[in-house]
DNA sequence: ATTATCTATAGATCTATAGATAATGC
DNA sequence: ATTATCTATAGATCTATAGATAATGC
């Protein structure tokens, strides 16, 4: 099953017609790595199976090999925005030696630091309307869990522990409203210093927390 | 020049084949609404010329009457979003018997009613991907036009006074991030009463703002 | 023989124009 | 005569499949 293989390495099957230095990819992930650009940038819809494929370096018909269509490109790529800051926050929810506070603080700097790695802003493909669809109904049980944890750990805290539902409700959108906004933020400016933004924008949440 | 006229006032022209209750709208009127639930709902490029028109009532080829295309009914809803707010935040800054914590309050609640106002989450234009184009650079001058009378408002405030440029530029951010983040949060429960959510983004603006 | 790629293309759109038509206005 | 609409359609895509081809593997 060897990767792409060492140099000198040469690969089985027709050799693509646009020869490209090594990317050290798998196919696959030379054609997710090419959506997340497009899709980011210009949109879903926007974007034709030519794109991707041309992008990856192969031909369009080529794609089909590894991939179904588009479709499941971007349902690959919009769950792994959000599966790393779940398992995260899982841990976080099963440690009761730490403060809620100190809890809520470390999940939403990770959170951060998550949607703003990777060079594509892939945090920003959740803002694509067409991932309302039926089709992508995992994807939002993933973030839907991911909220709730917020929620909880919210709820957890000594300034949370005092609302009442509706209020708890209305303060964990706030919070995680403001974490997502950080996609828009880092799309208007992406040159700036992740780990700063990021604990700014924790302190930030933990204000609007009320703490 | 009458506007589509009074009940019982026959239109000129070829009659449209789907004959609908009179929505009171000027046909351009129409193709703006169709154009802005199937813009914010599927996405712009995902929102074909037909759809907006058969939603308006009208053929496909009918629409031509009215606009060029869909990139001008998206430049127009676009401008539409940000120009109220803008004007009010003009009015503002001109405004020196106020204290800056008041009318920064202000300019974050009027700013989020006006978001979340009509029918289809209009400020979810925002988001699109496509929005980037060069085509739309005027909606993006206004656009920062606003942001910058927050930078202003937030820099006359006691404690934004104190605060370094980069530092004041990043608050800007976090706040301004804050009020569009209304536009995810509003998506994911526009059921919510509006004033109420208004009060609260405030709120937390200011908190954010470090007030 | 197996594999990864290619070229070619059918079928399904989608946009924007051309030209016909069915109202009202004079 | 003027107008708002219609029907029809040319030209330009775009997707997904069929089948050919150029490598390595045995």
């Amino acid at each position: 099953m060897g990767t792409s293989g060492g140099p000198g390495s040469r690969r089985v099957g027709r050799p693509r017609v646009a020869r490209r230095p090594d990317s050290g990819l798998e196919p696959r992930a030379e054609l997710l790595a090419a959506a997340a650009e497009l899709f980011t940038t210009r949109g879903y819809s926007a974007t034709t199976t030519r794109a991707v494929a041309e992008r990856a370096g192969m031909r369009q018909a080529s794609m089909y090999h590894y991939v179904s269509g588009k479709e499941e490109l971007l349902a690959e790529l919009l769950e792994s925005t959000v599966t790393p800051s779940l398992a995260y926050a899982r841990e976080l929810l099963a440690d009761d030696t730490t403060p809620a506070e100190e809890r809520l603080r470390k999940l939403c700097r990770a959170d951060v630091e998550l949607l703003c790695a990777g060079p594509h802003n892939l945090g920003g493909l959740y803002l694509l309307p067409e991932v309302r669809a039926e089709r992508f109904a995992g994807f939002h049980a993933v973030r839907a869990e991911l909220k709730d944890a917020y929620r909880q750990l919210l709820a957890a805290t000594a300034a949370g522990g005092a609302l009442a539902k509706g209020e708890l409700d209305l303060r964990t959108d706030l919070v995680f409203g403001l974490i997502e906004s950080v996609i828009l933020v880092h799309r208007s400016d992406p040159e700036r210093p992740v780990s700063v933004f990021a604990e700014a924008t924790a302190d930030a949440a933990l204000r609007i927390a009320g703490i």
